[in-house]
DNA sequence: GTGAAAGCGCTAACAA
DNA sequence: TTGTTAGCGCTTTCAC
């Protein structure tokens, strides 16, 4: 007795007998109605959408997924969140995933094992319904804790012979290679490569894309130009400063992404270097802000739109049709060249 | 039969049976040794540790969170996650939280009350805890909503008289009257000052803050020497065409945000304007970026990490003593400013 | 200190 | 077409 008076007491929120009992069918109908099944009368379902607004009910989705075995969420993790690449990747990824229906968790793993371990656990107990690790690199310690649990994953440029896993290609070369052209074409034949750290997959396949672009110009690529950095503007600061105390400095450099080049347009600019007359400077990734760096950053463009859309739809055909043979398990996202103001003529060929 | 046959072939993920099983005790002992419960003798409970690892088991949150009404759930609505300042903000709260145990769900409403409406609506699905409406404005929408579910709120600098509702003040004054106070010992007297958009309560009150800072100097305020912009780099750069455009001209210029701030120093750039020698300029927030601009920008540091610990205490409080009367209600968070060089001595007093 | 059992709110099988 | 009912995996009384 204590017990009923204390519950009564509570406004509590309405649950699904609430509903039914407003509109006087059983539970089940309330389900099938919420659920779309076609098997309810119009009249029932009228009746029960009214009773549902009449209450401002909704769905418990901890209960929606205990019983139905799927949660709707999808996980997507990132190296990390403060390179402004990543906001807005997770942002065409949100917009995606809530569109179709579901709900993501963000975890930045901040390049280290024991958080990402952590981010993937922490998905585990919620339940995803797949993963997007899009971190670039460093994945394979998390990749068996994933695979083992059966879970949907998609990777970026790393293949992972495990069911229900898939893989977004990127493919650099396309846009690396219009890259190389176009400074070529200006005149460009001394053209050195800032790479990104050496662990990450996508900064060696940059940098291999970037090799591969200038052999087949039969373009010389001395090995002082290509300089390991770490993909972060300071990176890009230090490169350019281990160019400059080079004897023979190259007329252009090609970025294996956008804030490295603007650590290089800034390094430049301290050092009473114009850019581009001076040093002509490509990005890669095209995010936002490289419309308005000084000058405005010529940059391959990776669409982060078409990565989201890629990763999502791996996920979403593994999770809604688990074991179906001939799924597509590899994605392609392509980059294109977009020219600004930072490559121009050498001054000094 | 067949339903059986089915279940055993499908390695199941473990549950709290099965480790009860393999421990031999009860799954109220396994559910009381994983909680941490005292109850529990250490001999039972190095057994259920024992098949714990074994099985390599982790809890159900789903089910947790049903049958204890506790998600464990914090959300964090932002304005706009392309603007660097909340990813950072995003960060330092998830760090938090994660640490407290709590996951988080983010959202961005885009400034969008349509989008903001879904978002809540989406938290409330989930049963978060508590939400941190971090979006400084337009919030009134959603706010029904929200308190209508007794839910733990806080909202950044707006009072709503609402129980589980508390509220981050920002105290931008100290922060601002130090950047005047720096202007006015440099010699500047015509100092302008670029708004963030009337809708937004602290792009409000940071204007109301250069205003009364101004007046306490005695310094005079031209009308239009403030202008209204967006907290976007192209505002910045269009409130900074609308300050060139006028006769009287100020020598510095206080940014109501970052983004603007950059976007002056850019445009100022492309005018042939040397800042800060021809022209001061102060930001307001201290995102990452602001250190790395041409010249480095001088700002009005507002601390995410500081933000982001008053956004989830105050969540903590509310969701871990519900109806506790003599509950803190208001933080303070403080700004300070920031020297580096985008500020100088006018050339032109 | 430990276990049995009653649900949390929902979906889905089965019956009608 | 609709209702009844058995759980989903867990926490939490309540007995022992």
């Amino acid at each position: 007795m204590v017990r009923k008076a204390k519950r009564s007491t509570t406004p509590k929120t309405p649950d699904i007998r609430s509903v039914a009992a407003l509109a006087k069918v059983s539970i089940a109908t309330v389900s099938r109605t919420i659920n779309g099944s076609p098997a309810v009368s119009d009249r029932l379902s009228q009746r029960v959408w009214q009773a549902i607004d009449q209450l401002k009910y909704f769905p418990n989705t901890h209960a929606r997924s205990l019983v139905s075995g799927r949660s709707r969420i999808l996980g997507i993790i990132v190296e990390n969140i403060t390179n402004p690449f990543f906001p807005e990747l997770i942002q065409s990824f949100e917009e995606i995933a809530v569109a179709h229906g579901y709900e993501i968790l963000v975890s930045s793993s901040n390049s280290d094992p024991v958080t990402l371990t952590a981010c993937v656990r922490r998905m585990l107990e919620r339940k995803v319904e797949g993963v997007a690790v899009l971190t670039f690199g460093e994945e394979e310690p998390v990749l068996d804790q994933l695979a083992h649990h059966d879970i949907p994953i998609v990777l970026a440029e790393f293949r992972l012979d495990s069911p229900k896993t898939s893989t977004i290609l990127l493919d650099y070369s396309t846009g690396i290679r219009s890259a190389i052209d176009h400074l070529v074409d200006l005149g460009h034949r001394r053209i050195a490569f800032l790479a990104g750290p050496h662990k990450l997959h996508s900064a060696v396949t940059r940098e291999n894309d970037f090799r591969a672009a200038m052999q087949s110009l039969a373009m010389p690529v001395d090995k002082k130009w290509v300089i390991e950095c770490d993909h972060t503007l300071k990176g890009g600061v230090s490169g350019f400063a281990q160019l400059q105390a080079l004897q023979s400095r190259p007329t252009a450099v090609v970025c294996s992404n956008d804030m490295t080049a603007i650590g290089v347009l800034r390094a430049a600019y301290m050092d009473g270097l114009r850019v581009p007359q001076d040093l002509s400077v490509v990005g890669l990734d095209d995010i936002d802000f490289a419309e308005f760096t000084l000058p405005p950053l010529t940059t391959i463009r990776l669409s982060r739109a078409d990565l989201a859309r890629a990763a999502f739809e791996a996920l979403r055909q593994q999770a809604e049709n688990p074991r179906d043979p001939k799924m597509q398990r590899e994605f392609l996202v392509s980059t294109s060249l977009v020219l600004r103001g930072s490559t121009a003529k050498p001054a000094t060929p």
